[in-house]
DNA sequence: CCGGATCCAGCGCGATACTG
DNA sequence: CAGTATCGCGCTGGATCCGG
């Protein structure tokens, strides 16, 4: 008698990396918040901060650094008095609006299950 | 004339809850290489541990008890000598397949634009 | 073969105060 | 209004050794 082969090996290690890659973008405890306060419209520094419940201003404007940078936010100065800044996402960062969706809903439905915490 | 009121903001704030827990559960350097790996089939601790780059047996264990615990993933003891222990998705585990693919999809895509790291 | 226990380094992140 | 600077703690996670 034969023995199974597992033939999926190779392909599920080929996945890993892009998962993982991905991952590292969105990495760190405000990413997605942020993410999700743009998708609504774009936003002014301040507004953010009111709007994203705990955030420090000091962790905002590093994610939105790092954002940016990422090329998933812009951010954009309005060389007025004071001066106005405001943020939008990128056609890119518009690119993960369904995948934060179905996180959402996922996460909606999970509520129910999750267990330490 | 009436002042246009921003209705998207409660819909915003709302999301954000939802995808911090749906994150939560998934929060842990290892977890979703782990699932990637189980999304191929039942496999076993050492299994794993040769699969997944990079992982410990340390972490490999830490991460799948606490996957356990949020019902995503099942244990099964078989009591032979020496003892065999396998690893599986639960059907709820399954449930994040889709998400996991379009974030494998996503990350591949996104690779030529990553700047940091 | 499948882990648990312990020790410890790094840094993510929060609190607070200051600036153009 | 839109950030920066500094300090320090706690938790994540790596290394190593131990056990059924």
């Amino acid at each position: 008698m034969k023995k199974e082969v597992i033939k999926t090996h190779s392909t599920c290690t080929g996945l890993i990396q892009p998962v993982s890659d991905a991952l590292y973008v969105l990495s760190g405890k405000w990413k997605i918040p942020i993410l999700i306060s743009l998708t609504f419209g774009n936003k002014r520094f301040g507004q953010m901060a009111k709007e994203i419940p705990k955030i420090t201003e000091k962790m905002l404007s590093k994610e939105l650094r790092e954002l940016e940078l990422n090329q998933l936010v812009k951010r954009t100065v309005y060389d007025t008095i004071p001066v106005v800044v405001e943020y939008s996402l990128t056609e890119y960062g518009h690119s993960l609006d369904k995948l934060i969706f179905e996180l959402a809903t996922w996460g909606s439905e999970h509520r129910k299950r999750i267990i330490g915490k």
